[in-house]
DNA sequence: AGAGATACCTGGGAGC
DNA sequence: TGCTCCCAGGTATCTC
């Protein structure tokens, strides 16, 4: 399930093997995606090289010396790996890139909530529209107990499902945002309205230090998530409470409780969040 | 305008 | 064994 630490994984693993190559061949599952993929634009890909690999928000972006960029979304069960040219294709891979360095780039993904779309940098206004969606980055400097107090003016949800709003910040889902409220000690069904200054801030502090730290494991694979290379990540492995319902909270010995928000299972500690 | 529900999609596990 | 049902969740879009 990729958040943002398995989105940066599997970028700082493509980024070798794409910086400074070119695409020559291309093929398409004939599937769509989330959105249609745009097969045609992909030999306006051709010929250019690629010059750097970036992201925003939970998106992986191709940028193009053309000026092109070529835009993934893993969704939930996407990924984008390197593969040498005569790896058989498996079921639901649905785009193939054949570089100019003999081997593949493959997006495979299952259940297609995944996204590949094609933008030109150029067009300002096309990018911007692209990501008019996209909040704060968490790991930015702007990311700030006061701008989350912010946004959170006048509003009343729970601070689980407000740190799952990609328009506010992007990359949290449902598993960071559970073990970023465990560590911060706030229960996910807070509303966002009686935080204290304090509570931001210490939010704030452990939304970045998992982000960094899950980024360091290599990402959580739960079920099915390879970085580049196809290696598991292993942030799983220190999970507190995603998942953990009816077991003991490894701080406080407490049993770990699950309730529903914004129609996401949440899991937290009752003694250790407040 | 904000908040909650719904739709998209498939695989895996539970229950019968 | 094999069927049905439910759940997982990122995001856009809807309804209240």
């Amino acid at each position: 399930m990729p958040e943002l630490p398995e989105v940066e994984v599997t970028r700082l693993g493509l980024l070798p093997h794409l910086a400074g190559r070119k695409i020559s061949r291309f093929w398409w599952s004939g599937k769509p995606l989330r959105l249609p993929v745009p097969a045609e634009g992909m030999t306006s890909l051709f010929q250019s090289m690629i010059i750097d690999v970036k992201r925003r928000a939970k998106y992986i972006l191709l940028e193009f010396q053309c000026g092109r960029i070529l835009v993934f979304h893993l969704g939930m069960t996407g990924n984008l790996g390197i593969f040498a040219a005569d790896t058989p294709r498996k079921k639901h891979d649905h785009l193939e890139l054949l570089l100019d360095s003999g081997l593949l780039l493959r997006f495979h993904d299952p259940r297609r909530f995944g996204l590949i779309s094609i933008l030109d940098a150029r067009k300002t206004q096309e990018v911007e529209d692209f990501f008019k969606t996209s909040g704060m980055e968490p790991l930015s400097s702007g990311f700030t107990a006061s701008y989350l107090q912010q946004a959170a003016q006048r509003r009343s949800i729970a601070i689980k499902p407000f740190l799952m709003t990609s328009q506010i910040v992007v990359g949290i889902g449902n598993i960071y945002a559970n073990e970023s409220l465990f560590h911060a000690g706030i229960r996910p069904d807070r509303s966002v309205k009686e935080l204290s200054d304090r509570e931001w801030l210490r939010l704030v502090k452990a939304i970045q230090k998992i982000l960094l730290h899950a980024i360091d494991c290599g990402g959580s694979t739960i079920s099915d998530f390879r970085n580049a290379s196809q290696q598991s990540g292993y942030f799983q492995m220190t999970f507190q409470v995603y998942g953990k319902e009816g077991e003991s909270c490894a701080k406080c010995g407490t049993t770990i409780t699950k309730l529903t928000l914004g129609g996401r299972s949440s899991f937290f500690c009752p003694y250790c969040q407040r």
